[in-house]
DNA sequence: GTGCTAACGCAAGAGATTTCGCATTAAAGT
DNA sequence: ACTTTAATGCGAAATCTCTTGCGTTAGCAC
């Protein structure tokens, strides 16, 4: 969904009531009985409306959680690399293991957009640049970024997409583990 | 799909068809515009037919692909471990990066039936590990089939499914060597 | 070859989905 | 305040999705 033209407050507020609808009919019953005429007596806001603004049931849901995961927790900054890796590796397998975890996961892919979603990942990247730049002016030997992608997230999200089996907390700290090892 | 009480030719035949409509179809256009309708068009099946086989496009989908996948090459045998990891992990950056790429990571979580892809992914598994007891019978030591899946499998299915950049075969081999490198 | 019956084709129809024209509301500009 | 006009609400109409009953085809067993 691009930036209304006349983004007052009634257009956001209709989007917010339907994205609201969108969460809460997901987490209620499951995929196939949502429908945009649901989200429409939901949200209380009319179906023409909701097929004028997004036209399909997928580009809605997709836009819902792209929208959730820009609000998304920020990373931590615990003190310690370890520590801020821990945290953060821990919190995304918890997200991913949530009830929208897999909803995040296909919105990744999924996307009909997918301009929103670049902005997400590089937002996020930058935040763990960050973090990792944190660690480097500590003195510390942060991993490069992309070690951190390919050693702590993927694995995360490969057990919860292909096992549909999400990691528990210390799972996800022996991916830290692995990841600091490497460079130790 | 369970097996056909009648697998003659008949089933056969529509089963194969209906598949290739779905595959061509995949190839062409995109998701939104996939349809039970256009299948069965396409195909020359009746639309009834394959409701009453297949009943939901998601499930028709899983089918397709479940079986493309099941005919998937086999594991290599290339008298080393490094070069048994090398060649398998080359051909799944291969096909992930092909046309069909996204639908076996789609058919994956998509699926409803659950039943098939289980199968699928526990016959993957074994035949891994058959790869990794022949290295062991020749005296090297091999990785945990789970070490193998986090650190080589996953960040191939990672790139391509939050990156939409697949990677190439000597990025695959790092990966590997890295899988190397932690055991030795 | 003959009968049996699962699987299919066909067409109609119920139901859900999506679009459209027009009236109304309210944000933004003056 | 007043005007302009995007965005929404509304309901009907068009379209698409899916089911169902019945006749037909063709595997399969004998």
């Amino acid at each position: 969904m691009q930036p209304a033209r006349r983004p007052g407050g009634r257009s956001a507020k209709v989007r917010a009531a339907v994205h609201d609808a969108v969460l809460e009919l997901l987490r209620e019953e499951d995929w196939d009985t949502l429908s945009i005429a649901r989200v429409a007596e939901r949200s209380g806001v009319h179906q023409a409306t909701i097929y004028r603004r997004w036209g399909t049931l997928p580009a809605l849901v997709d836009d819902t959680v792209t929208e959730q995961l820009s609000k998304g927790s920020p990373v931590p900054d615990t003190g310690s690399l370890r520590g801020d890796l821990e945290a953060y590796a821990t919190r995304v397998a918890a997200d991913v293991a949530g009830p929208l975890g897999r909803l995040y996961v296909r919105a990744a892919h999924i996307g009909t957009s997918g301009g929103d979603y670049e902005t997400y990942m590089t937002d996020r990247a930058l935040q763990l640049e960050a973090m990792l730049e944190r660690a480097r002016r500590r003195g510390e030997d942060p991993p490069e970024l992309l070690e951190l992608m390919e050693l702590v997230l993927a694995p995360i999200y490969y057990h919860a997409i292909f096992f549909n089996r999400p990691i528990g907390p210390e799972h996800a700290r022996t991916y830290v583990d692995r990841l600091l090892r490497l460079r130790g």
